[in-house]
DNA sequence: GGCGGGTTTGTTACAGTGTATCACCGCAGC
DNA sequence: GCTGCGGTGATACACTGTAACAAACCCGCC
């Protein structure tokens, strides 16, 4: 089962996720300031997933410019926190769609039309994971796990149109 | 099961390795030219996972400077042939050990501590991956499994050590 | 031998991604 | 007020990858 329905409901959820990013800080005694929430805000309002420079230019207005160094930094803390995920095949930056350890094996499940990200994570598929890595005699720290392809709503809407 | 014994045994294959470039080619009806033979050679002795600019700098000397993007063009070459493989996390290049089909499961182990890449792939592993999939209406068209952390080999050498 | 067409390579320039460094600001604590 | 610290702004730079065009090469064909 993967744990939610689609870009659309993700996207519904802007507000769920920035009130989980603040409760989060606040546990952790961290600050969410302005520069994070925005950033925090413009990588959960967009569908598919942001480059450091797209946000640096959507949080950029006539007369405030937000440099993409600022950017990193911000990533980079919502990263720490597991706030947002990094897609290395893609050089972007995704919302967290649910809490999860670091570490723990989430797969992400990039579209090639629609460019959405959706997450995904089975008990299968870890125990085949940690199975295979012991038996190579390797002790994972950290995963990386994407798969590009096409999302089951741009599949459909390819057959119907 | 794995399929080789670690880096060194990489290593001791370069000989091997370039053969099978070589015959993969001409099978193919394709040129193994110099310049993709020194950039096959370069990727298969080094120990580790080379950059293109580390690569280009490894051929260049006084006198004959290979360029970068040289470089990138016989390594689209040998990706295309399945020669050699990206690692997505670190933007960096190492040889295929064996034969495999493109998209095959194959898992990337990067070691922390020596750098040294290794291949694993298993049934089990695919078939987790292939029903989490299905069951998130995914359309796979290729993977990208990469895992950082200690390879046995550095493991042993630290509790040693 | 010369010609034409495809492929490979060289070269330059450039776009995109990410980091280092330093200065400044705001704020808590003394 | 002073100091220390984390966050931000700003500039510069390093690293990664691609576009575009010209020159060299190869190979079949006349």
């Amino acid at each position: 089962m993967h744990r939610h329905e689609g870009h659309d409901a993700c996207q519904a959820g802007v507000g769920d996720m920035l009130a989980r990013a603040e409760s989060v800080c606040r546990e952790r005694g961290l600050q969410f300031t302005p520069l994070r929430r925005e950033v925090m805000e413009a990588v959960a309002e967009a569908g598919k997933a942001q480059g450091a420079y797209d946000i640096a230019e959507t949080l950029s207005a006539p007369g405030k410019r937000v440099a993409p160094v600022s950017v990193y930094r911000a990533l980079d803390f919502l990263m720490q926190q597991g706030l947002v995920h990094r897609i290395a095949s893609r050089n972007a930056f995704i919302p967290c769609a649910h809490g999860h350890a670091p570490g723990e094996g989430v797969v992400f499940l990039i579209c090639r039309s629609c460019g959405g990200v959706d997450e995904a994570s089975s008990e299968e598929l870890e125990d085949g994971l940690d199975r295979t890595l012991k038996r190579a005699g390797f002790t994972p720290a950290h995963s990386i796990l994407e798969v590009e392809g096409d999302c089951g709503a741009c599949r459909g809407r390819q057959e119907a149109g």
